[in-house]
DNA sequence: TCGTATCTTGACCACTTGGTTAAATATACA
DNA sequence: TGTATATTTAACCAAGTGGTCAAGATACGA
């Protein structure tokens, strides 16, 4: 009694299925999902509409498994959060990690942006189960922290939000940011690293007692 | 010769476009632009479709005239930054009011978040203009106070970014917001409010040199 | 009160789009 | 090599959507 679903998969299976979820995420990425139509994703993916079907049966199960596959790698250096090193070095080391994320995987940050903009349609079920056991043990460590004096007294939940908010702003906003700054994308994340580094790690030094 | 645009306009004219935009708000900000329809937007103005239509001839047109209503609320508080005033305070009395705004008008953080994670298609040339004129303009007096020793060295643009999506974050991500949080929404602010004023006074406090 | 201009909407149209089907073609493998 | 299976696509369909139109309803100044 084997698992249809653990049939064994064709190569052109695979690939075909790869080639599709890349394109889709670039499409879905920028036009979210109803301003996206199944037929950019087929010209994207180089075959025809018909062809996409073929292997996802319904648009809706092609955002599914964009949306799966996206989250299993966004799901965050925040794991890696050491309590037993230095709490500012770690939280800085978890932002700059995120930053870069944001610029390396935009249309990453862009389809959760997107998903959670209309009101997360398709993710709910993982941010109240995954990322919520996730983000509730992160928050007891910075809290320890700050109960052993060692991080000023914010709310670790909102410096979860924070963090999480100026770094994904760089992909998200790309177009207000272009547009405002002047220099090369080099430049641009330099500065937003030395600034956040600033900010964060400053901010969250304990004042002395 | 008087402009034909001025041609003055019904009450019920009046009325009815001021209904219409406030409808389309709430749907387009929730559903973006592709994801919104005509018909929505009717329904949640108690009107025929075709009578939205008979105001504004096509749905580009309701779309952009929202874009405007909302802009012209939206174009920030930056405007008031006091170079005279304390800079740190001046910063946080910015802050504050950005985040205030998320509270209040959730729908117009979320237009705009929307229009821009689509390539900013209707809103390019105000972020070109104005919104780059008024920001660098505050850029500017932020970048004095920190020639003056008053400010810890950031980079001015982006710490404009740091608070612009610190606060935004708490409109446009609120799905995620309401998963990972537990108290109520008044606490939830308290909670941002606080940890945004220690880590961006902190952080933005000059090193003693 | 009347007549005109404004307002309102049901019916309709053209086009887009998600999805189906049948038939042709390629692939794998005994 | 032959055949079953997997792949590909042109053609098609139904629903949804932006937009039009003509005809009736309503408001309002003279």
């Amino acid at each position: 009694m084997s698992n249809p679903a653990l049939k064994k998969r064709t190569r052109i299976q695979v690939e075909n299925e790869d080639r599709i979820i890349a394109a889709a995420l670039d499409v879905f990425a920028t036009n979210g999902y109803r301003g996206s139509t199944v037929d950019q994703i087929a010209l994207a993916a180089s075959m025809s509409k018909a062809n996409v079907l073929y292997y996802f049966n319904r648009k809706q199960a092609i955002y599914t498994a964009v949306l799966q596959r996206t989250v299993s790698v966004w799901l965050d250096p925040l794991d890696q959060l050491d309590p037993a090193g230095d709490p500012i070095e770690e939280i800085w080391r978890y932002t700059r990690e995120k930053l870069q994320m944001s610029r390396e995987a935009p249309h990453a940050s862009r389809l959760f942006a997107n998903e959670i903009l209309q009101g997360a349609p398709s993710i709910t079920p993982f941010l109240h189960n995954e990322l919520k056991t996730l983000v509730r043990n992160k928050c007891s460590i910075i809290q320890t922290w700050i109960d052993r004096g060692q991080l000023a007294p914010v709310v670790p939940l909102n410096l979860v939000f924070l963090i999480w908010s100026a770094t994904q702003h760089y992909a998200d906003f790309e177009p207000q940011i272009n547009a405002l700054h002047d220099g090369d994308e080099d430049a641009l994340f330099a500065d937003a690293e030395r600034t956040l580094k600033m900010i964060i790690t400053n901010g969250l030094r304990p004042s002395v007692s």
